[in-house]
DNA sequence: ATCTTGGGTACCGATGAATGGAACACGAGG
DNA sequence: CCTCGTGTTCCATTCATCGGTACCCAAGAT
């Protein structure tokens, strides 16, 4: 007696995080995955990953592909569209990114700091763009961007020490101190230049009522950047969104 | 006896379901909700509202501001952008949109189709836009307006159908006949053009490997609408867009 | 000071939705 | 013919889900 049938030892992971599990399979290189490759990202059996598939898409967050393959739906842009600090930033935030893209033809970044990373709302940039790997909705680190930087340089001291304990040495900023010298700049001046190998940024704060909500950046080759005239740029960039938001927060 | 503690009639709706269900209280208009909204908007109990949007904090598709409301969270927009008909157009298709942009400094959208109406994917405006309440991941009709009428007239007939047959009268399209003649026409020029009391637009197909994927179009106030020179622009952008499209796709 | 209203939260018994292993159909290679 | 890997259905077991009840608290109203 006993059919092996069914069981159920699901380790007690709620329904919605399997859910989320499974929409976190896809990644910059995988916008389409086949049910199997979403399972095993997932680590779930094919049978629960059906399932909980289906019900992703009767709600339009997941959608199917000619070839079968999965995708992210547009209901997941349609509610995404509705967070305060992405899209309703972002918002605030176009027009002067806008000014700032035309005056520099530039890339020109818009991030806000999530936990111990940034991630990146807006980016404006030309047709044929100098390579930047940054993806709206990625994620970059605090410590060695320029947006990081300014975000890095106003969050809460915790926050601050957990980044310099781990961060990863890349461009200008090689040690602890590196670090901790270039937040106190970022605060005394309320900009942050920065260089890596063959790009190089400036990057300024954006307020909110409750202090440094998001940074603006251009960035730019090294050998076309023009840190005398883009700082200026940037920095009156920031503010007149920190003004926009002001109202309409 | 029995304590009438517990119970559970939940009327069979999967879980992932009413997740959703809760996000979708969330709109233009409310960006910021109680718990006791949400709850009342997804026509759900306050307890099961809880459990569930604890669940999506853990997820970071909920986030909670500092005066406990709740909002749409940062992980929304991080799994949003790798939606192919989203953020995936949206990147193929920006460097053009800006190109026409500057050349006609009017509103400048994209929209895709989803079902029987149009997803806004993008917008660009200018500081002091003349109002257009399009907002980026709102819907709009098929029938009515410009980038609706494009992607209509190159959709399955039975979405064509349908909408003949259930469509609002908006603009200068006052009868179903309206609207068959207006379609049959963008499918031989392959632009629409159309008019309401204040605005006027421009429209043209975007085609992917297989077929019309999504519309742009330039909207302008009706007195600064210089059809003669919005067409043609308008439909330079589609065709540039389609050709990064059937690179990367 | 007392009542009322409406938030947020904790508790917990009952139960049905969720679960995943087994088994099947299909197509592509080998 | 036999793999291999895919998507899919089925279903016995069971644990996560459910929501009523109850509680605390702050803001107004009485």
């Amino acid at each position: 007696m006993n059919g092996t049938r069914g069981g159920k030892p699901p380790k007690g992971r709620p329904v919605i995080e399997r859910a989320f599990d499974l929409l976190g399979g896809f990644d910059a290189e995988h916008r389409a995955l086949l049910l199997a490759d979403l399972a095993r990202r997932a680590a779930m059996p094919r049978s629960s990953a059906l399932r909980l598939a289906r019900q992703l898409m009767a709600t339009g967050a997941l959608e199917q592909l000619a070839d079968g393959r999965y995708a992210v739906g547009l209901r997941m842009l349609e509610i995404a569209s509705l967070a305060p600090r992405g899209h309703g930033l972002r918002e605030a935030a176009m027009p002067s990114m806008e000014d700032l893209f035309h005056v520099t033809r530039q890339h020109v970044l818009l991030a806000v700091r999530d936990g111990a990373e940034a991630l990146l709302v807006e980016r404006l940039s030309t047709h044929d763009p100098s390579p930047v790997d940054y993806r709206i909705g990625g994620r970059l680190p605090l410590a060695t961007t320029g947006v990081g930087q300014v975000l890095l340089a106003f969050a809460p001291t915790p926050v601050q020490e957990h980044a310099i304990s781990t961060f990863v040495p890349d461009g200008d900023v090689r040690t602890a101190d590196d670090l901790r010298r270039t937040l106190a700049e970022v605060r005394r001046g309320d900009f942050a230049l920065g260089s890596r190998t063959t790009m190089a940024t400036a990057a300024a704060p954006v307020r909110g009522p409750d202090g440094v909500v998001a940074a603006v950046s251009v960035v730019a080759p090294r050998e076309q950047f023009a840190g005398s005239a883009y700082v200026p740029a940037v920095r009156a960039a920031a503010r007149a969104i920190s003004r926009q938001l002001t109202g309409a927060w």
